[in-house]
DNA sequence: TCGATACGAGACAGACCCGTATCGAATAAA
DNA sequence: TTTATTCGATACGGGTCTGTCTCGTATCGA
């Protein structure tokens, strides 16, 4: 029998010390990255969270269901291993200005919704979560909350530098401008990123303001 | 037998000219309203757009499979259906300005959000769309794109009357508008939409500008 | 009255998928 | 060598859903 406790290989589940090199034949590191490679390949051709079965990956993969089981509980803690591994790491801000920061973050959303993988990821994130829960509380707890707080932390510095204006409500600057990014990744396809300026046309436009003169002269 | 060609009781399909008052007994009226109560109502119990299946509905509308299949020829075709049936009308925008427009379209959003019916089908539109390509279609041609025009005829208007900086970008303006709006309804749980201020906050900073004493001399 | 159609109910086939179990072969430690 | 474990492959049970079809009944035009 090997229907002990799985050793899941990578982030969310238990993976307990694997301290005892037990004695049988050692779990194929080959067989790991095949599965990864073989979600990744499916999304690639188009495939979404739901049309990726298990036995699609182990066909794909060249491996057998036996071999996912052994290693994830189910199907929703493969996906959840999956997509954590795609996520990009975070930039490093250059904290030379709150605008600079600000303009830095979007322009790594930008370039992470020209990548394939990671918009792929974006879209099945946004168009699937519902149908897998846990999937959903990881992701928000890992990525989202945390780049929420990034950037909330540059409008609480630009406050403080007088960059920003002193009333700012940091969840607003945060939402308008993460907001304006997402719409253009996930939700409408004829908004391009392609412009490199975009992110900090976005700044600006936010900073400066979009009024005209009729509507400074109505303040 | 009756499997003849449907007769689709909404907006979607072919419904040609029933003109032929045919001969037997007329289909129920009252069938199709029960359907799609159901349909609303097990929305109302949470349900996701995977979660209805015909069989569930039809046994909620206290209604046989069969009812169902006259009347669309598919799953997806009845939900299409149910989801346009279940969009509210356009605001009539006062066009006092085109600042107060931004803010009633914004208020309308905001509405949406705040009402659960409204809340599922953008939740649904949101977190579901790719299952359904006509749906997603439909739903894209109907009503995403025909707001973001009216967002983009304020904004020239705006511009018109120098109430927007002549060199605005108009989708620019509608997209962190719309996306900022879009995030707390559909994306982050825990920015509420009570605050009756939201839509004047966000168009005003918008236009105003977040920008404090700092970044103006910098300018 | 009679034929045609719709009704609710439900059986049915076909497909799909998950998660488990079993197989012989392979690969490690003891 | 022996024992334990993994390997890929595949069969299996159990479940779900779609879409079609068949009941007996109800309601219409002719």
């Amino acid at each position: 029998m090997d229907t002990d406790r799985q050793t899941p290989p990578s982030a969310l589940a238990v993976e307990p010390h694997c301290a005892a090199p037990r004695r049988g034949r050692p779990r194929s590191e080959a067989a790991e990255q095949a599965i990864f490679a073989a979600i990744e390949r499916l999304m690639m051709e188009g495939a979404g969270l739901g049309d990726l079965t298990i036995e699609g990956i182990a066909q794909a993969a060249g491996v057998g269901k036996a071999t996912i089981y052994r290693r994830w509980p189910n199907k929703e803690a493969l996906l959840v291993d999956a997509v954590v591994r795609l996520e990009t790491p975070e930039p490093e801000l250059s904290g030379s200005s709150a605008r600079q920061d600000l303009i830095e973050t979007l322009e790594y959303m930008r370039r992470r919704g020209l990548d394939k993988r990671s918009r792929w990821v974006l879209m099945v994130i946004f168009h699937q979560l519902h149908s897998l829960p846990e999937l959903k509380s990881v992701y928000y707890d890992r990525v989202i909350q945390r780049r929420r707080q990034v950037i909330r932390d540059v409008a609480r510095r630009g406050v403080a530098s007088g960059e920003f204006r002193a009333d700012l409500d940091l969840d607003l600057l945060a939402e308008m401008l993460v907001g304006a990014m997402l719409v253009r990744t996930v939700l409408w396809d004829d908004s391009p990123l392609d412009d490199p300026a975009l992110p900090v046309t976005m700044v600006d436009a936010l900073l400066s303001g979009l009024g005209g003169p009729a509507h400074a002269a109505a303040r």
